[in-house]
DNA sequence: TCGAATGTCTAGCAGTGCTAGATTTGCCTG
DNA sequence: CAGGCAAATCTAGCACTGCTAGACATTCGA
């Protein structure tokens, strides 16, 4: 039995490993080089273990994202403002960061399209914890309005921020006048 | 000189040839479908002369990204509505549904980083089209607010909803409320 | 008709994700 | 403590990728 069990736990400390691994290969050099080989070797095994752990390579980027989506729901909540403050601000300027500064997390969470499970289906909870913040921070200037369906435009505008940023695609210096007016508009000003 | 043009004439066209075979394959089967051996074979010619038109397999998906903006700069214009009604609807709708039925186009165009100058540089004519078809929309609901800066604001939060619905990350009975609830945030209601 | 230049193809390299089968490891039993 | 067995792990390889060097064919101008 106690056998079984530290056989377990190593294994699942190996499983985390492997994630570690992929993300930090991924944040240093991007995923076009997180290959099967490299984090073989990052994580100081061969190929196949890799394959007794995850079904393939789209299953250890789908736990990183994973997992991703907590940090970024844990940041976000670190990032709460005092009362009184605006609150919408505050996730939007904290999910940006985080966004900006990990952006190849931010790849895997919601760009590149593995399909973790959104709609009905067995959503993670990190994903919850993550949108149950952006709610929070919409829910004081929702109004009349529908409070998820603003959520939902409020975490699109973020989106495409965040990608069209990352693509150069938007004037570097206009960042926070974007985010004035598009915080100004949604706040219903 | 005019066998030199007829040569240059039918490079033209070749050329052309594989940027429609690649946009073809990539709408039929995604753009994970589209390499440049089953390239090759599509317009009949073997994988080297592939090379001799473009440097790269991402010089192809540029050319066919690049296009991409003008047939959707294109769409827009032709949305435009009637005086009196709203440009910026009008637009927005047809941004989203060039980007919901030819998702394998959007994707060249800006969700896959093929490095097309945006920012300084000499910016393709088909991008500066697309985003004045933008900018045109804006116009009319902008007020005092910087015209430049809220079409990036509107692009973002379009580009945030195209890219979010077609990973399934959205409520998909849910598209209009998400759609007129940004457009009337961004008119200044 | 021939030589040369242009164009095109064949064959191959180094890399990818993934896996079958051999090999080693570490446990439990006699 | 030795032996056998089962589980964990690795080696070697497949079919594929983007890309290219060098052989081959074609077409032009003299």
């Amino acid at each position: 039995m106690t056998i079984q069990n530290r056989r377990e736990r190593e294994r699942a400390e190996r499983h985390q490993l492997i994630i570690d691994a992929a993300r930090e290969l991924a944040e240093a050099e991007g995923w076009e080089a997180v290959t099967t080989r490299r984090l073989a070797e990052k994580v100081e095994y061969s190929q196949p273990v890799l394959y007794s752990h995850f079904k393939g390579k789209d299953a250890i980027v789908r736990a990183v994202a994973i997992q991703g989506c907590g940090e970024l729901a844990r940041l976000m909540r670190k990032a709460r403002p005092a009362q009184g403050e605006s609150r919408l601000k505050a996730a939007a300027v904290a999910y940006l960061e985080f966004a900006a500064k990990r952006p190849a997390l931010y790849d895997a969470m919601f760009v590149q399209q593995v399909d973790i499970p959104f709609g009905t289906d067995e959503v993670p909870q990190e994903l919850r914890d993550a949108f149950g913040e952006l709610v929070a921070a919409v829910e004081p200037v929702a109004g009349e309005r529908d409070l998820e369906t603003l959520t939902e435009v409020f975490w699109s505008s973020l989106h495409g921020i965040a990608t069209l940023t990352h693509g150069h695609r938007l004037r570097p210096d206009h960042h926070e006048a974007r985010l004035d007016l598009m915080l100004s508009a949604l706040q219903g000003a």
